[in-house]
DNA sequence: CCTATACATGCAAGAATTACAATATTAGAA
DNA sequence: TTCTAATATTGTAATTCTTGCATGTATAGG
């Protein structure tokens, strides 16, 4: 039924589970860049960043363009950063919750 | 710097990274359940839901009221299915691509 | 107290991820 | 061809996740 569904989906969740991948894709709201590139801005090693864009590549959170020996990245569709924004709204959200708790716990004056 | 967001941001999609957590979730759309409950709906062992459980309560995703024996559950935040939501939004944009892909490939007529 | 129900937790085996180092591939320069 | 820079892949050990099963805990009823 909706199992499939929800393993297709739950895949989505677990790429973007990784710091250094939404890393990578935070460098990339800046457009296009090389794999030497966001290995300087992110300061991973060239492995792992090579290895994480393979994830983000199977999951085609991002496109590859090619010229040379360089391979320039970028965001597949942009509407992801929607979707990681909204990713912070809830945890803020959750933070926002966390101090309200205390703040009772504590008691209010 | 930024790595510690990152990190923690991640572990939130980490934490929606599974289908069992995923489906728990959607059920709850419908409102308060027991363990029981979620149990028969998501068609999973009685261990299971509640491990699962665990891994949504530890992100706040999901709050406890207890009476008596029994454990009512909800969403912790009604706007994580906002969020939910536009995942799919994003995957389904991603399938659309892979189709547009595949017809250029074919080659259009 | 004894029992049953609802839920949580502990643990071992197996699978999947990850980082890091090393190696492979490819394209262009010389 | 040979060298080098850019990127990808592979091997491996450490770690983390998942799962199944057993056990633990708490509450209500008799």
């Amino acid at each position: 039924m909706k199992q499939e569904l929800h393993t297709y989906k739950a895949s989505l969740f677990k790429a973007l589970g990784h710091p250094l991948r939404l890393a990578i894709l935070d460098v990339l709201r800046g457009g296009e860049q090389t794999v030497t590139q966001l290995q300087d801005r992110t300061g991973a090693e060239q492995a792992s960043v090579s290895q994480h864009l393979g994830v983000l590549r199977a999951h085609h959170f991002v496109s590859v363009r090619r010229e040379g020996t360089l391979a320039y990245y970028r965001a597949s569709d942009p509407e992801i950063y929607a979707f990681l924004d909204l990713g912070r709204q809830v945890y803020e959200r959750q933070l926002q919750r966390q101090r309200e708790q205390l703040t009772l716990q504590a008691g209010p004056a």
